[in-house]
DNA sequence: ATCCCATGTGTACAAGCGTACACAACGATG
DNA sequence: CATCGTTGTGTACGCTTGTACACATGGGAT
């Protein structure tokens, strides 16, 4: 197991990408952006990240194991009990409610996926996992529009601007479950 | 500096600009390419688009011109008398099969209005159009809903590169009009 | 103690970028 | 015909980019 020089070099480097493309969008990220954020040399990053689909890809998984610790510090979704449309509605309403900026960094760098065959496995596996996670309380096929409705209905509030309605929210996803 | 004083120049421009982003993607459109592949001179393209968002506006509005003659020729839509959730996801499947370059660019125009806030307005807009004319065979609630699935829907077949499955989307769009 | 190699650093280069601006060629207007 | 504003063209400047590569350094293996 080959042993770090600095072990926290490489991380510092990941925060300081989700840093740029947050502020200033993955138009702006290069190495020497996430060079000066990191406050490292500019050869540290093309070491670490020979490319920058490579940083992404680190940054996208990141970003969604930020999603995945609001899921489970609600851990409504797993509870029987709860209504699930409800609990996924109030799931997107904390999500969306919080930094306006990391809401749109992680949609940034999943829908990056479209045009980066390179980050298209880790957006997969991040509508895979929730999907996953909604077959435990439903079937299938309403999992997966579920996940569906929750990335449309993100994606219109971020688009159009207009404050989110937890309560049409609930209301339509309330719909599709059976 | 063979052609001079082309009545078409802007429009070429505008089609170059579709084709660039089409096959190469937003991040390698500049002055510079647009020029190249609309075979005219540089100076010609800042001219026409002081700035690049210039161009972006003006490309996105034609994509989008393009997909609502998809929905015109169709014209089920209109037609009360016709399944509104067959008629959505046969709509889908339709613009879906074509060329999956041109599907990309139109998603990637609309999707890079997130970050780009003179986009924002144009995609709305789309998103506006195709609610208002749901909005004749349902209620503004569900017209909303249905445009909420169906960018959720397209979304997922892009990023996961998993064919379009019609029966599907016909059945959970059913599922949300009441 | 010595060597090796993963790790870290600095610099340089060619390419591409937006932008600005002076000039050229026409149509219209008088 | 003269003038003027619109449209089109060429070029140059300063900047950022990805990339490459030589060199520094220090920990682990021998």
């Amino acid at each position: 197991m080959a042993r770090r020089y600095d072990p926290e070099r490489r991380q510092r480097i990941i925060d300081a990408a989700i840093r740029v493309v947050g502020e200033k969008g993955i138009a702006r990220l290069s190495h020497r952006t996430v060079a000066a954020a990191a406050d490292v040399p500019l050869g540290s990053t093309t070491y670490h990240f020979k490319t920058l689909d490579d940083l992404l890809v680190a940054a996208l998984r990141q970003a969604n194991e930020g999603f995945a610790k609001v899921v489970a510090s609600r851990g409504g979704l797993e509870d029987p009990e709860t209504d699930l449309a409800g609990e996924l509605a109030g799931l997107m309403g904390e999500w969306l409610a919080g930094d306006r900026t990391g809401v749109e960094l992680e949609c940034e760098l999943y829908l990056a996926a479209l045009r980066r065959p390179a980050l298209r496995p880790v957006a997969a596996e991040w509508a895979r996992d929730l999907a996953d996670r909604l077959s435990r309380r439903t079937d299938a096929v309403t999992a997966r529009a579920l996940v569906a409705l929750v990335d449309g209905i993100c994606l219109q509030v971020l688009l159009t601007e207009a404050p989110y309605d937890e309560e049409y929210a609930r209301d339509v996803l309330r719909r599709v479950i059976p």
